[in-house]
Parts: structure tokens; C-alpha cells; sequence
DNA sequence: GATTTTACGTA
DNA sequence: CGTACGTAAAATCT
């Protein structure tokens, strides 16, 4: 059945979509399929969200007939679907007069098929939320967002669509065209970039710019090619800096330099433009304004952070993220100018949603993580070549061995080969990935996992364990040891205050660190913060200096016993605080969990006992399921099953918190954690993302505290270096000598208040000192006296 | 050659 | 149905 165009006559939005599915072409209406994961339903939850109800808009189609099997290129002559066959030009001229007739202030483009038509543009993902001109009906504005169907598909897509309705919302009131008021200067000679920038001294009204580089990221140091810096959301200007003259070149960095006294400094991913002005050209920015990608992710956590992206919340700007190829000039400037802008909505922004202190705290953080990184750490190339060829011989004995008892030859390495040798060739049982949910495919799996348990299951084959030892020397070498290091032996990595993850479900970052390969020097394996244990040995302290590590103890269990309530924990913590960790034992809450767990007395506890009180207690605050007990313990699943119901009858707190955390997620999907960050949730409601946020609290306070120790010792105490960053453990170099001077140092700043309710507690902290980050002494140190000087407990 | 998948290291 | 993070090698796409 032809589909028609719905909705009120008068409506200032109009939604148009590709084309009726199944329900559509019964009934004749768009989106009429309500089913659980129906386009319909969709559409509507994002109208809810965006606050405007269907009745008030107007809702068409491209194609006004399903095409078969829903695949919109049977209308069109070309694979790539751009010449239409005649069929839907008819329609697409239907539309035009629709358009025309309805006169609309706003259209909404859902979907690629109707962003074509619309304004013969194809890139959802990089045009969504801006305005662009319709091409159809010239004069009209258009809104491309995703496709109902498509958040369906990919459910991460569902909140900026809502933020795209919303703005359309906005665009509603009137037809007309956001005016572009920007004046842009892209690719002015280097005379005039410095004339704009002393002008802009001598300006004593504007005390705010933006910047933004480009740089060539081949050379270690990153090469900066194109600058650029704006003076209002309106007003910016951009250089080539390549074969300038020596003269004129070292003229406009003297005048940045100035200016950038002069002036506050909005920029997006600060750490990076400051990083690479500081150490090409020793230029410091001193007045930050703001890092917009800070206040992007402190306002919203779980969305794109790119400037592309902001941009299209913040600003009525046209799209420019297309032209970063071609003209890089005026992607620069437009860069520039746009961050001046999103920076004042953000800094509005903040405020309004009480972020402001997050994002204080946040940026407090980026010269630390800058002095970090462009420092790195030092690697003992001897150390390193030895454990090279120790795990090098490892590997070769491993595969001559594997290749004698297989008889032929396989890459171990290659998923597909171990899938065909395994499950084929010795057809052991296949194993299968644990799906997220019973709707998802089985995927067969040879990862580690399923290694072990075959292992368990078929008890004396030694080819699993030999796999799984050969996969991870080959890991070891090629991820951490096969590495470029500087030419002063040191590694490098960049510390992304927001972290940077992007994964099928979007961007999580509960405010932890994360840490990535530097661009500004790119030696060493990239993430500092996944090196294991066996290679720590070669990363060494410079000359005259010893290592000094300070982590936070138990620190997430702490923080899961006093939000769950469980005095009897908290007493233990409390009472083993500050002990010297050979007397912690009669407060060793894993050993306590055993005896609930086992029934028996102290005396009884084993050290199996220990670990499974440990696993479980562990595995149980997060709510793991008893398959993944089972495999971490080595146990069938039965007696996993078991040991949690015995846990949860212990522990009966546990499930009132989960509970809590669920309530808490009805209101707004919005939790806080204990320095009142807070988080908003945008995962498909359910079971994953209760877990996330059982997670959020306990993970994102030990962040926040582990940074706010950091940034104090980074401020308050100049004879410490901060060396290392590992989410709940910070590395510092001491001088020689002065170990004892800095723990004392590294205690006052890092023991911190935190308050729940009305409650006041702390987390102690354990000391260890070494030459090398592998070979750390443990400090057998009693603080009572110590805090009670200094903290008066 | 670029992108996606699979696997695996840390807290 | 622990969560969070980043990277390397293999597989796959174009």
C-alpha cells in the first residue's frame, strides 16, 4: 500500500524516513511498527526524550512502497544508489510538493536515504545535528540524525539523535537560515598572523582566545605545519608555518609567546597543543581558559568528544570536518573559531548542570599528565635485551615442542588455525564466546578462557597449557618488548585525562586515566598502564633517584563496604589502618570471608580458602555470574552456584545496594559518585548497564581520589616527580636517600578524607620503594603514630 | 591499504 | 551475562 504523509497539516517539523517496512505497507502510516525493537517504538522514545510527542509532527517517506526484503536500492539503478529509477523520482518529486505544501520550518533528515534526497549529501555519521540547506526545496533547512532503525542497530546513537530532535526543536520556531557570522582568515602570511596576534595584545577588552594546531605527527616531536587562533566564536585566523623564513618564523612564535601570556587559552584536548608548543618551541601556556574535550566529557561521559561532535550540540555552525583533507587552512580555522564558541556554551553549560567542579578538577590534572608524559620513563636496554631472549628462547622451545606433538605447522597466534586444529583436526568439544545476550549468534572462541577449560576438562593433554604459554611469550615480546625506545632509553605515554575508548556501546570513561601511545613521542608500547608484571624489571630509575610507589589499599572493596553499609568490614578497615602490613593478618578480610564462607576457625584458613574468599568477594561486589566464578576458581559450575548463594546469605547487604543502585538509575540514569561526580548512563536498559553502574561508584572514587592525591604531591611537593599513573597506585621519583622523608611527604597528601552520608572515612595507603619498577621492596611501615600527629586519628 | 575481529595485557 | 582501559596480529573488506 502507498504510504502516506501524516501528521498535522500546520506542524513546524517534518520527519522524513527511507521507506515502510512490513507494518507501514499494511496500514499505510510510517512507523507504525510498535514491537519491541520495532522502528516505531524507537521513534517515539526518542520524541519522549527530546520532549515533543509524534501528533506534532509531520511524518513521511522517500520511498512510499516497501521495497522487497527492505533494501532500498531496488529503487535505484546503481549499487551505490545515487541515479533513482524512475519510481522514486516520482516520489521524490511527491516530496518536494509535500514539502512545499506543508511548508515546515524544520525537516528533519531520518536516515541516509532521506538525507540524499534532501540535500544529495550521504554522510550521516559526520552531518548529523548540523543544519545544511536542502538542495529539494532550496530555502528549506534540513537536520540529518540516524535512522530509527539504526539506533536499533546501534544503540549508542540513540542519545545523540535525541540531542539532534532536540535542536530541531529549537529550529522550529522559524525557517530561517542560522546567519554565519564568522569573519575567517584560513592561510594568511605570516605578517599578517602576527599583526592579527598584536593587535590582540594591544586589546586589553578581549582577554580570551582559542587555539589549535596542526602538526605532522611522522616526526617524534610532532612538527607543527598550520596554527591557528581565534579572538571570538567569530573571528579567527590560520598560518602555514612551513617554508616560512627563519627569521619571520622565529618573529611569530616571539609574539605567540607573548600573547599567550597575555591571554586565556581555550583549546580542545589541551594537553596535546600545550605539549607540543612547550617542547618544540618552549612556549608555555600559562592561563588555561578551557579544555573543551574536558568539559565535554565531565557534561557528557558517555558521548563523542571529538569537535565535530560537540560542535553540532553547541553551535549553529555549517559542518567542516569534511575539508580537513583538503584544505587544512580552513579546517584550522574553523577549529579555532568553533572552539572559542563551544567554549562559552560549555563553560554556560557547566555551571547550569553543577559540573563546574568536575571539570576544575579535571584540568587540574593536564599538567601533570603533560609533565608525565613528555618526561617518560627510562628503560634499562640491558635488562630488556636479556628478558628478549630469554622468553625469545621460551618461545622457539615452545613451538618446537608444540609442532612435535601437532606434527605439523600452525601459527598459534592465528584464531582461525587453532580453531581448525583444535575443533577440526583433533576435534576436541568447541567452545563457544559468552554472549552478552541468548539473541546473539554463538561464536566459537579459542582464547584463553576456553584453552583452560579444556585443559581442566580433558585433564593430562599437555598441548593447552603449552598454547596458552606460547601465546603469552609471543604477546610479551611482540607488545612490550619488542619496542623503539628514545634516544635517552626512555618510553613514553600519553595520559588522556577522559579517556578515550570507543566500543560497540559508546564511550564509557567513569573518570579514570586511561594511557595511549604519544604522539608528541612516540617510543615505548604506548599504554604504560597494561604492562605486566613479568617486564616491569626493565623500567629503572634514573641515576641518583629510587622509585617510589604509593598505592591505595583494598580501595574499591573499602569504598563497596561503606556504600553497602557493612559495619563489620568497615570496623576491620578501620582497625587495620595504618598497621604495618605484617600485622594486618587478624583483619584480613578475605581470610574473614573464608571462615563465613567454610564455617571453620582462623586456624583452618588455607591459602585456597583466602583465594576463593578473595575471587568471590571480588567477583560478587560486581555482580559476576557463577559461570565466571566457575572458570576463575577452577570449579564446576554447581558448586560455583553454591558458594554464591552461601556468599549472599552472608552477606545480605550486597543486594539492598544493588538494588539501591538500580533505584538511584531510575531517577534521571543519573549516579554521583562519593566527590559528587556524576554520570550519566545511556546504555539500553537492563542488566549491563546495572552492572556498569555497580562498577561506577566504587571505580570512578578511587579515580577521583588516586588524581586528587596526584595533583597535590604535583603541587605541594617540588623534590617529587610523578612517574607513573595506575588507576588506584601512583609512582613517584624520590631522591636518594630521602625515601623515608617522602613517604611521610606522599602519606600527608594522599590519606584523604572522603564522607558518604555522614560518615568520614579513609583509605590507607601501602609504601613500596625499588631501582627498577619490577623489583619493589614492600615497606613494613606503622603509621598509627604518624596519623595521629598528622591527622588526629 | 584500510578496517574489523579476536585476543590479551593492566587496575 | 564483573567493569574499565589500549594495542597487536590476523582476518576481512574494497
Amino acid at each position: 500500500m502507498l504510504c502516506r504523509t501524516v501528521g498535522p497539516l500546520d506542524a513546524k517539523i517534518m520527519l522524513i524516513a527511507e521507506a515502510p517496512g512490513k507494518e507501514e505497507d499494511l496500514t499505510g502510516e510510517p512507523f507504525m511498527n510498535m514491537r519491541a525493537f520495532g522502528a516505531g517504538r524507537t521513534l517515539n522514545q526518542v520524541l519522549t526524550q527530546a520532549g515533543i510527542s509524534r501528533a506534532e509532527c509531520l511524518i513521511t517517506n522517500v520511498a512510499r512502497e516497501r521495497p522487497p526484503g527492505n533494501k532500498i536500492s531496488f529503487y535505484f539503478e546503481d549499487k551505490g544508489c545515487t541515479i533513482p529509477k524512475p519510481k522514486l523520482r516520482e516520489w521524490i518529486e511527491l516530496l518536494k510538493k509535500e514539502i512545499i505544501l506543508y511548508n515546515p520550518n524544520i525537516i528533519v533528515a531520518l536516515g541516509v536515504t532521506a538525507l540524499w534526497a534532501l540535500t544529495g549529501e550521504k554522510k550521516v555519521g559526520e552531518l548529523r545535528g548540523y543544519i545544511l540547506p536542502c538542495s529539494l526545496v532550496p530555502g528549506k533547512k534540513v537536520l540529518p540524525t540516524y535512522h530509527p532503525q539504526h539506533i536499533n542497530n546501534e544503540w549508542k546513537t540513540f542519545y545523540p539523535t535525541v540531542m539532534d530532535i532536540r535542536k530541531a526543536i529549537r529550529h522550529s520556531f522559524s525557517g530561517e537560515f542560522p546567519v554565519d557570522k564568522r569573519i575567517l582568515l584560513p592561510g594568511v602570511s605570516s605578517a599578517s598572523f602576527v599583526s592579527y596576534m598584536e593587535e590582540l595584545i594591544q586589546d586589553k577588552n578581549k582577554d580570551r582566545i582559542s587555539l589549535d594546531i596542526e602538526t605532522n605527527g611522522k616526526l617524534p616531536g610532532s612538527h607543527i605545519t598550520i596554527l591557528g587562533i581565534a579572538s571570538s566564536p567569530y573571528s579567527a585566523i590560520s598560518t602555514q608555518l612551513s617554508n616560512l623564513q627563519e627569521a619571520d618564523e622565529l618573529r611569530l612564535w616571539q609574539i605567540l609567546a607573548v600573547l599567550l601570556k597575555e591571554k586565556r587559552v581555550a583549546m580542545h584536548n589541551a594537553p596535546f597543543d600545550k605539549g607540543v608548543l612547550w617542547y618544540n618551541h618552549h612556549i608555555l601556556i600559562e592561563n588555561l581558559w578551557m579544555d573543551t574535550l574536558i568539559a565535554a566529557h565531565c557534561l557528557w561521559p558517555e558521548l563523542p568528544r571529538d569537535l565535530g561532535f560537540v560542535a553540532s550540540l553547541c553551535l549553529d555552525v555549517p559542518p567542516w570536518k569534511g575539508t580537513a583533507r583538503n584544505d587544512s587552512l580552513y579546517y584550522n580555522v574553523c577549529d579555532a573559531a568553533n572552539t572559542f564558541g563551544i567554549a562559552e556554551v560549555l563553560e554556560a553549560e557547566l555551571l547550569r548542570t553543577g559540573s563546574k567542579k568536575t571539570y576544575d578538577f579535571e584540568s587540574k590534572s593536564i599538567d601533570l599528565s603533560l609533565m608525565m608524559q613528555l618526561q617518560g620513563i627510562k628503560c634499562g636496554i640491558t635488562i630488556r635485551d636479556e628478558l628478549k631472549k630469554e622468553i625469545q628462547e621460551k618461545v622457539i622451545e615452545q613451538k618446537k615442542k608444540l609442532d612435535l606433538l601437532v606434527g605439523k605447522d600452525v601459527n598459534y597466534n592465528s584464531p582461525k588455525q587453532l580453531q581448525q586444529l583444535l575443533y577440526m583436526d583433533l576435534g576436541f568439544p568447541v567452545q563457544y564466546k559468552r554472549r552478552k545476550s541468548i539473541n546473539n549468534p554463538k561464536v566459537v572462541t579459542t582464547d584463553s578462557n576456553a584453552l583452560s577449560k579444556l585443559s581442566i576438562e580433558l585433564g593430562d593433554n599437555p598441548i593447552f597449557n603449552l598454547i596458552l604459554d606460547y601465546k603469552k611469550n609471543s604477546k610479551l615480546i611482540s607488545s612490550f618488548l619488542d619496542i623503539t625506545l628514545s634516544s635517552n632509553d626512555t618510553v613514553h605515554t600519553s595520559y588522556n585525562i577522559t579517556g578515550t575508548s570507543t566500543d560497540d556501546e559508546g564511550r564509557k570513561s567513569f573518570g579514570r586515566w586511561s594511557s595511549s601511545a604519544s604522539i608528541i613521542l612516540p617510543y615505548g608500547s604506548g599504554n604504560l598502564q597494561n604492562i605486566p608484571k613479568a617486564v616491569r624489571k626493565m623500567y629503572i630509575a634514573p641515576e641518583g633517584y629510587s622509585i617510589l610507589q604509593a598505592d591505595y589499599v583494598q580501595a574499591e572493596a573499602v569504598i563497596v563496604a561503606h556504600l553497602c553499609g557493612d559495619y563489620k568490614l568497615i570496623d576491620m578497615f578501620k582497625n587495620a589502618f595504618g598497621l604495618p602490613k605484617s600485622q594486618r593478618r587478624p583483619y584480613d578480610i578475605h581470610i574473614l570471608t573464608a571462615k563465613e564462607m567454610f564455617g571453620i576457625t582462623d586456624d583452618k584458613v588455607t591459602p585456597r580458602h583466602r583465594e576463593i574468599g578473595k575471587t568471590l568477594r571480588h567477583a560478587l561486589s560486581y555482580a559476576a555470574g557463577p559461570a565466571v566464578l566457575a572458570t576463575k576458581l577452577k570449579i564446576k559450575l554447581a558448586q560455583a552456584k553454591q558458594l554464591m548463594t552461601i556468599y549472599h546469605q552472608k552477606n545480605p547487604q550486597l543486594k539492598m545496594w544493588y538494588t539501591r543502585i538500580q533505584q538511584d538509575l531510575q531517577q534521571g540514569r543519573t549516579l554521583y559518585n562519593l566527590f559528587g561526580r556524576s554520570h550519566k548512563f545511556l546504555a539500553w536498559w537492563g542488566d549491563d548497564l546495572f552492572r556498569s553502574g555497580y562498577s561506577y561508584i566504587p571505580q570512578s572514587t578511587v579515580g577521583d581520589l588516586l588524581n586528587k592525591a596526584f595533583q597535590d604531591v604535583y603541587y605541594n611537593v617540588d623534590w617529587l616527580t610523578g612517574y607513573l599513573q595506575l588507576h588506584d597506585a601512583l609512582y613517584v621519583l624520590c631522591p636518594e636517600g630521602r625515601e623515608q622523608e617522602a613517604m611521610k611527604e606522599l602519606r600527608k597528601q594522599m590519606i584523604i578524607p572522603i564522607t558518604l552520608r555522614d560518615e568520614t572515612f579513609y583509605i590507607d595507603v601501602d609504601f613500596s620503594v625499588g631501582k627498577s619498577w619490577g623489583e619493589m621492596e614492600e615497606q613494613d611501615i606503622d603509621w598509627r603514630e604518624f596519623d595521629k600527629e598528622n591527622f588526629g586519628f
